[in-house]
DNA sequence: CGACATGGTTCGACGGTACAACCAGATGGT
DNA sequence: ACCATCTGGTTGTACCGTCGAACCATGTCG
């Protein structure tokens, strides 16, 4: 159990990972994370569609690396919540373009700021001299979770 | 680099949480993420029983941060499959105490040694030389969510 | 034009959690 | 001793969230 930089336990990583998820509850369904009463893959799909404005179905499936068959059932859902719209691709018959009714923007809205003033005091609760140190971790340990 | 000391952006946290939580693949049920044939929630509880040997189910669920009910359905899965006994508590008639049998210790072997390997592979894709921020940043980030 | 690929939908199944109602054993005050 | 209350567990119900497979419609390529 050396703990070089470069040949750290395998373990430490299980462990510090494992405290994390539980941590930030993301073993539970995290009903409405931000005081909206809104179902957390919903957000996620809201806030593609709010910063892409107009996405193809099949690209927001890309994005939230979901099934096809999950990413129809939740636009279901937000269809159903008059949020989105669906509309034929123009370029192709079989696709549709997916597009937030001016309700599903201000829920987007109202969204986003909720999330940022969660987040917000997430960072603050972190010290400063840490903060950069976290955001860089969390960029090396995405790219490493992507190969 | 300098200038974000207090002042840094929370979409900037919010945007590195999302992109690690998707590529983690933490927010689809994660079935069975070591190969091992078991659901990720029934591979938390067989961590800590093997890490504490005995532990009473209202203690799993506290380590869990799970509901009693949602504790007792579990548990009902592992005894169902051989790999956890329910004892009567000696010091506490309405307790149980939850006990791996020796097929549960194989199985939690397997786990442990599946995981390890998934992780140790993690740790490849890391730069060597920020393995030990990453580490660091997770117990961080830890800390600042138990807030 | 036929073989195959691609985007979507629907169906059925399962994992995972919560809340509420309920039971039984523990606790503490009077 | 007694009753009110607390606590650990179980069960029922409901919901979120995902997948795979079957199916249809459209595109694409030889």
């Amino acid at each position: 159990m050396s703990e070089d930089g470069g040949a750290a336990d395998p373990a430490l990583l299980q462990d510090a990972l494992r405290g994390f998820v539980r941590a930030f509850g993301l073993h539970q369904p995290e009903s409405t994370p931000c005081g909206q009463a809104i179902p957390v893959s919903e957000a996620h799909a809201l806030g593609e569609l709010a910063q892409e404005g107009e996405l193809r179905q099949v690209e927001l499936a890309r994005r939230l690396r979901l099934q096809k068959s999950t990413v129809s059932r939740l636009v279901g859902q937000l269809t159903a919540r008059g949020w989105v719209e669906r509309a034929p691709a123009p370029d192709d018959g079989r696709g549709v373009v997916l597009r937030l009714t001016s309700s599903g923007q201000k829920a987007a809205h109202n969204l986003a700021d909720a999330r940022r003033e969660k987040f917000s005091r997430l960072l603050d609760a972190i010290p400063p001299h840490e903060r950069e140190g976290v955001l860089h971790a969390l960029g090396v340990l995405t790219e490493a979770l992507d190969e």
